[in-house]
RNA sequence: GGAAGCAUAGCUCAGCUGGGAGAGCACCUGCCUUACAAGCAGGGGGUCACAGGUUCGAUCCCUGUUGUUUCCACCA
């Protein structure tokens, strides 16, 4: 490829002829077998909503540097893709669609358009991600509603029930009336708001010990029993809440014990207001009597500390509100309105009859659908639980277990875990998730399960293959489906192919990625189902990512109008600056979208191909061609000091970059290659070996080796850079002359590090050479000198105290004067004619503190205190000065000094301090 | 109410286990130097939120305060 044009900009069109080759060659197939180590990544399986968010980039961003930097270490990398079909959303937007409510077709019709929707969904995204180049392998996707992926969760579910980790009991549960399903609480989100606080005068009730007798271990007498009314003006016991339409599924009062303004009611009864029951006034220490009247009413059920108290003291329990959000009859003449509307009714009325004494604006903190934000509502249901409370110390150990990055965020799902009071509630009333694999024996009730190769099932359909125990062959399926997260915590089994054999050779996975938002959801229930399925932890390393902001600083939202969508950022520069955006951040902390950034990273691959463009001018032509190829060695042996500094700088950024991928840091990594990159390749580098490119008198071996050092740091920084800006990479790296033109850049490993070139001496030695470059050209910047005008003559006196100085400088010599365009540059023994004098001296503390300790104030104010000349001239004449029970010598200073008068008036005088140099130049 | 993160140059942020602080962008001054003017060379700019403490020495460790963000929480 080396005859082609290389065009004058890089051009980011071609992306998509790479991925294109990539996905051809099957450059990111997992192989399995073992020869090389195997890496598993969970990764996160988006909602399929159709359309790639910058969330998303920034998530996949972090998985796709990863997948790729193992790679190119030799492992063999699963990166699989997941799709989290089953939920609401989608049902909602079939509804919108087709027009229908999900009851106008059958279960079936209705799913079957969920299907297809899914499916389109996918397929748009799945078209975004290799927009962007992530090198999932595809052969290896998995969708949850696919029947194979159902089987799993179905045959999961199977293996948990057998061991008493699924159950199906009557419990409260959270209740969205909108989406009239039961949640989980972690799908509950609060949300502040202001309502009334009233307070409410429930009248003292006599209720005679017979009747008591009948309602023993109740605390409430129903109306019907004792219809007794009482007085509403006589004042029984002041009540304050927030949910006045609840007081007919009023059981109690509680207040606390201490509470010396009720503690002799205690055991007396009060009458419910409207709803006329009888209720018993009970003591507990929950009940804050600083907050309202410091009586509550326990009602079944306005919040979760209602069903707390009625957990405790065995209340009975009053179902006052229907699934869909409407009041029972329990609520007497309420009986059929909405909440709202039963509220300010109930309200209306308190006033009318004279119970209500006075209304307060409170604050409150109320909990709401996190899909549709309706306030949920608690009731009780039979419903199917996973019995998360026996498990949380296996959760907590397995937590403990992994590696967190960034480490804080354990404390999450820890938190998360001390906090779990109720199970986890997985049963749904929906209809497009993973049906319940259960009947119920039609004569007798009993939990019938299918046979675990009978899976999938739909048991609203399907039937059990036998009968049940008590004879009766009629069943009726269950109706209830599944939270989906019952499909999603399982994905590292499912990657692995649990439960087939051999899956344990995948599974635990390596790491998991994903958003902190989800810990106490997709992290806290995957760990919870790989230990009751395996035994095991799912994952060794978590590495949580942030959020992405608006260019406002703002979370991108579509109401605040601050959202930027990737493909407009790649149809403007490509992908890959996209990708040196996401790189340029910290996993786990939040970043703020910016155009200059994906501006700088443009900038960059552009800075970058321009440098390639001027390397290629002179590595592709038969001299060098010809001479790499044949004779690596020797060239080595004829680098120049130059070429080793290049080199051995090469060989640290190698380490360091490497590292950085390795825990994460791809912002440490980033930067680094940019620095080396643009300043000490193309800055320095480049402009200190063009002189031997060029210049027809320098030796061909010095020229060679120029050209082989050029061919190969430019090569191998592309290596380390592949992960971050896999288009331009392979862009660049085909023009390469290869062995095998098809191969991939991303086939390819990592450069590996080369031990005689790995010197530190090269380095320090190389800098010393750079520095005096930078001083000579600070002086013909400041004397107006064009950089390509040649300079007569420099002499260079080193600091004789320096010991090698001379030396290396005489070795740097040649590229010295080359890259300056000295005509002649002369390295002097001996002293300039000039005189030096101290101006100021500063305490070096990193050495005067150490061995000084205590005495060091003493040390410090001595020389503050002390003319610089004074000191130096005792330097000067004994070089040592007795202080503070010890010795201070120039090590323990840093010596700033002028030069007085010049050796000539033609002359210019500089010095360095940093080097120990005095140069003397000669127009 | 509980827990956690953050506070460093005008802006966005780096700063590994304590030894007088860095990058990008922005700004100012030069230069069309045969890869790159969307570039190169040079430059200005910070009591490292505040107050204490430990230490010879604190941006870094400890305590408190303030501000900010996030997660969690039953205040009827």
């Amino acid at each position: 490829m080396t005859n082609k044009e290389i065009p004058k900009d890089y051009d980011f069109s071609a992306e998509q002829k790479w991925q294109k080759k990539w996905e051809d060659e099957d450059v990111y197939k997992f192989m399995g077998d073992g020869t090389k180590p195997r890496y598993v990544i969970d990764t996160p399986p988006p909602y399929p909503t159709g359309l790639l968010h910058m969330g998303h980039i920034l998530n996949w961003a972090y998985i796709d540097f990863n997948a790729r930097y193992r790679r190119e270490k030799g492992m063999d990398v699963l990166f699989p893709q997941g799709w989290d079909c089953h939920g609401l959303p989608t049902e909602v937007k079939v509804e919108e669609t087709h027009n229908i409510k999900k009851n106008d077709v059958t279960r079936q019709e209705f799913r079957d358009m969920c299907i297809d929707l899914t499916h389109d969904n996918i397929s748009k995204m799945r078209e975004q991600m290799r927009s962007v180049g992530f090198s999932q392998d595809w052969s290896r996707e998995y969708i949850t509603m696919t029947p194979e992926y159902r089987k799993r969760t179905q045959l999961s579910f199977l293996e948990m029930y057998d061991q008493g980790l699924i159950y199906q009991g009557i419990h409260p549960v959270n209740w969205c009336p909108r989406c009239e399903t039961a949640i989980a609480f972690a799908e509950v989100e609060y949300s502040d708001n202001t309502t009334f606080l009233n307070y409410v005068n429930f009248p003292p009730a006599n209720v005679p010990e017979e009747i008591l007798a009948n309602v023993e271990g109740n605390s409430y007498v129903r109306a019907a029993d004792f219809p007794d009314t009482a007085d509403s003006s006589v004042p029984g016991v002041l009540i304050a809440t927030t949910r006045p339409e609840l007081m007919s599924a009023c059981v109690a009062v509680v207040v606390h014990p201490d509470d010396e303004r009720y503690n002799h009611l205690l055991g007396n009864y009060v009458e419910v207001p409207l709803s006329g029951q009888k209720v018993k006034i009970i003591a507990d220490e929950e009940v804050d009597p600083e907050f309202g009247t410091g009586a509550v009413m326990i009602c079944t059920f306005g919040d979760k500390t209602d069903v707390a108290w009625v957990n405790k003291y065995d209340l009975d329990i009053i179902k006052a509100i229907t699934e869909q959000g409407i009041l029972t009859d329990a609520a007497g003449r309420f009986a059929g309105m909405e909440l709202k509307e039963a509220k300010a009714k109930t309200i209306e009325a308190l006033k009318e009859e004279g119970y209500l004494t006075k209304q307060e604006e409170v604050d409150q903190n109320v909990g709401q659908c996190w899909r549709c934000k309706t306030p949920i509502e608690i009731l009780v249901k039979k419903q199917w639980f996973v019995a998360v409370t026996k498990m949380i110390d296996q959760i907590k150990e397995a937590a403990e277990d992994m590696r967190w990055v960034p480490e804080h965020m354990k404390s999450r799902l820890m938190n998360w875990a001390d906090s779990m009071e109720w199970d986890w509630c997985i049963s749904r009333q929906r209809l497009f998730a993973t049906p319940i694999p259960v009947w119920y024996c039609k004569d007798c009730g009993k939990v019938i399960l299918p046979s675990p190769e009978q899976l999938p099932i739909d048991p609203t359909i399907d039937k059990p293959l036998g009968s049940c125990e008590c004879g009766c062959s009629e069943f009726i399926g269950e109706e209830d489906v599944l939270d989906t997260w019952m499909d999603s915590s399982i994905s590292p089994l499912s990657i692995a192919g649990w439960p087939e054999e051999g899956f344990e050779n995948i599974f635990p996975a390596n790491i998991r990625p994903q958003g902190h938002d989800i810990i106490r959801t997709w992290a806290f229930y995957t760990t919870l189902r790989c230990l009751a399925l395996t035994g095991k932890k799912p994952f060794d390393d978590i590495v949580i990512n942030g959020m992405v902001f608006g260019e406002d600083g703002y979370k991108m939202s579509k109401s605040r109008g601050n959202v930027t969508g990737p493909e407009e950022v790649i149809s403007e520069y490509g992908a890959d600056p996209l990708r040196l955006w996401a790189a340029n951040s910290v996993p786990g902390s939040d970043v703020a979208f910016d155009w200059k950034d994906i501006k700088h990273g443009f900038k960059f691959l552009r800075k970058f191909w321009n440098a390639f463009r001027f390397v290629s001018m002179h590595i592709f032509d038969d001299e060098s061609k010809e001479a790499i190829s044949n004779d690596a060695d020797s060239i080595k042996a004829n680098l120049n000091p130059m070429d080793k500094w290049i080199f051995a700088k090469f060989m640290a950024v190698n380490k360091i970059v490497d590292d950085a991928y390795s825990d994460y840091n791809y912002a440490t990594a980033i930067n680094a290659i940019e620095k080396f990159v643009w300043h000490d390749f193309c800055d320095e580098y480049i402009e200190a070996v063009k002189y031997r490119l060029y210049n027809d008198e320098v030796a061909e071996e010095s020229r060679i080796a120029a050209k082989y050092t050029l061919r190969t740091i430019i090569r191998d920084s592309l290596s380390l850079l592949a992960p971050f800006a896999p288009f331009f990479t392979e862009e660049v790296y085909q023009y390469f002359d290869l062995d095998d033109e098809q191969m991939s850049i991303h086939n390819t490993l990592w450069p590996a590090i080369d031990e005689n070139l790995d010197n530190e001496k090269f380095i320090i030695n190389g800098d010393l050479a750079i520095k005096l470059i930078g001083e000579i050209r600070r002086f013909k910047s400041a004397s107006k000198i064009p950089l390509n005008v040649e300079v007569a003559n420099v002499n260079v006196y080193p600091d004789s105290a320096e010991a090698d100085l001379k030396e290396v400088l005489e070795e740097f010599a040649d590229v010295i004067s080359g890259t300056l365009k000295i005509k002649d540059l002369s390295i002097k023994s001996g002293e300039p004619k000039v005189h030096e004098k101290v101006i100021e001296v500063e305490p070096n503390m990193a050495k005067i503190g150490p061995t000084f300790k205590a005495n060091a104030g003493q040390v410090i104010g001595y020389i503050k205190s002390t003319a610089p000349e004074e000191i130096a001239a005792k330097l000067a004449e004994d070089g040592e000065i007795a202080i503070a029970d010890g010795v201070l010598t120039e090590d323990f200073l840093n010596m700033k000094k002028e030069i007085v008068g010049a050796s000539g008036e033609k002359v210019d005088v500089l010095q360095n301090e940093d080097l120990g140099i005095i140069l003397e130049v000669m127009r």
